[in-house]
Order: structure tokens, then C-alpha cells, then sequence
DNA sequence: CCACAAATGATACTCGATACCATTATAGGC
DNA sequence: GCCTATAATGGTATCGAGTATCATTTGTGG
């Protein structure tokens, strides 16, 4: 995985360095969205702060990285599938999963007409409770 | 438009004091999504930030506020109409109309189903270009 | 009009993120 | 392999939105 992040940044010219490189190694290894500092106090004090907010923000240009959103407001980072999609965010264990085929554009294209409006893009994050959480802990949370 | 957030404010036992009636006056008078600084700014110096961030969040408690998420990331704050709803935002005016009829609801619980998720919420906001401006303008911005 | 509770606002603080810039490391030319 | 232009780093300072604290002020119901 880690390898991937750094093909993407050779491929868009940008040097491979040691800091870049142990960046690549962590956020291979997150199993979850992520925040830059969190993943920060993971990687050696002396990777500097606007290294790793650096990192993070040309991983988003690039793609290989995307935002979440989280239900309280607090933004994340997560590996990316290539593609539009979104996220179904557990506000219970945490946890996300994809959402690949985006059935709401076509929606969202046929109300915005309506309104004149010329549509370009959206922003969805859509908030529950996974199979697992809902099956183990049956009272709602 | 002041009377009615007083009205609400009132309505949940908060005091009618003259921040709050400066405040509701304020908020009123814009006809744009705008920030909580924007706001302090067309206000008394002397009216403290942290009665402009308290008072913004009582009335996004009461439903009379709604915030807005726009492109950049930036958090606005607009008179909300009252239930579920979502925004269109033109990213080229900076304009936002309101989309009540949430069609999309519909679509989420289906897809959501499909992947074991329980639907509880969800985040949508909507770009593009207004009316006004996708006829203005005729080159894409 | 009094007393008590709610609200205010000045200040300090938090926290995520960015700006700046002297130092260091990388990659390509030779 | 070495040298140099240049990208990248990381320490520090700074920013900006928002919150915490708390002494003072202000509304309200009795």
C-alpha cells in the first residue's frame, strides 16, 4: 500500500524523501480514517508538523487520500478508491465503509434542474450504524 | 425576521436581553450564508465574540439557524426553514437556495440496506451555479 | 423594587492548520 | 561518484475559529 502513495507522488514529480517515505508507511497501515494528528504522534517526533500537513494535503490533490467529514465536525483522512464515492460513517464504532455507485447524482441532477440550478458537484457523508453494531448492541445508541 | 428569532429564543426560555436583540437584528438583515466573524463585525465592538458564538449555537439548538459547509471547507451559518433540508450553493455568486424536498433520503436507505448499514443521517451539500449565473456567464467558471 | 439567576464580555486558552525561512537532502548533469 | 541547483524539511511563530473562566452586569418573577 505504502508503495502506491509513493508512486502517486513520484508520478506527479514530487522527490522521495525520508519523511515523505515514513508518512507513506503509517498511513498505509491505518485500518480507519485518521486525523493529521494522530497520525503524527505515530511517526517520530522529529517529523515536523508542516511536513505531515504538507504530505496530507498533496495526497488529497493527488487523489490517493480523501476527507471525511466526521458527524461531530472533526475532519479525517482516509485512503481513497479512485472515483466519486462516499462514506457510510458508523457513529458507533467508527468505523467506514465505501460507497461506490453514487445512485444520488442522477437524483440530485433531476431536483437541481428543477431549481435552474447547473449542478457541479456535491459533498455527502452519510451517518448510521454498520451491520455489526447494529446487530450486537440492539438498543439504539 | 428579528421578532420571529426572538420569538424562539423566548419560546425556550432564554432572556430577552439587548446582545440577543442586536444579535437577532443582525442576523436578519443578511441575505447570505455568513460567518460568525462576518456577523461580529456588522456589530457592536463592544458585544463580546463569546456572545455571538453562544448565541449562534442556541439558535442552531433551536432550528432557527443551519450551517452551511461551503467548498472550501469554510463553516457559514444561514436562517434555516424548519425540518429537513439541504442547500444549493452556487459557487459562483455564492448564493445558496434551499432544497426541501430531500429525494435523496429514499435512495440512501435502499443503497445503505444493500451494505447491513442502518441509516441514521446524513450530510449533503450541493454545488454548482445558479440560475442567474449559469445564463450570465456562459463559460464555465 | 429586590434578590437571585442568567447573561455578558474581557481575557486567556486550546487546537488545527499555515507562514516563514535557515538548513538539509535529493536528483540529474557531468 | 561528485557537485550544484532546487525541492523539501522542520523548528518557530503565527493565525483563526472556537471555548473556558469568571467577575460584573442585567433581566425577571415575586
Amino acid at each position: 500500500m505504502s508503495e502506491k502513495i509513493l508512486e502517486a507522488l513520484d508520478e506527479r514529480g514530487y522527490r522521495s524523501t525520508a519523511p515523505r517515505r515514513a508518512l507513506a508507511a503509517a498511513i498505509g497501515d491505518q485500518d480507519r480514517h485518521f486525523t493529521a494528528e494522530g497520525l503524527r504522534q505515530q511517526l517520530p517526533p522529529k517529523l515536523g508538523r508542516a511536513t505531515v500537513y504538507r504530505t496530507l494535503k498533496i495526497l488529497v490533490d493527488a487523489g490517493v487520500l480523501c476527507r471525511v467529514l466526521l458527524k461531530d465536525g472533526d475532519l479525517h483522512y482516509q485512503l481513497s478508491h479512485s472515483g466519486h464515492h462516499h462514506h457510510l460513517l458508523c457513529v458507533h464504532c467508527g468505523s467506514s465503509q465505501d460507497l461506490m455507485g453514487c445512485d444520488i447524482e442522477e437524483v440530485l441532477v433531476n431536483t437541481s434542474s428543477r431549481h435552474g440550478f447547473e449542478l457541479s458537484g456535491h459533498w455527502l457523508e452519510v451517518y448510521g450504524r454498520c451491520r455489526e453494531c447494529a446487530s450486537n448492541g440492539q438498543a439504539a445508541a
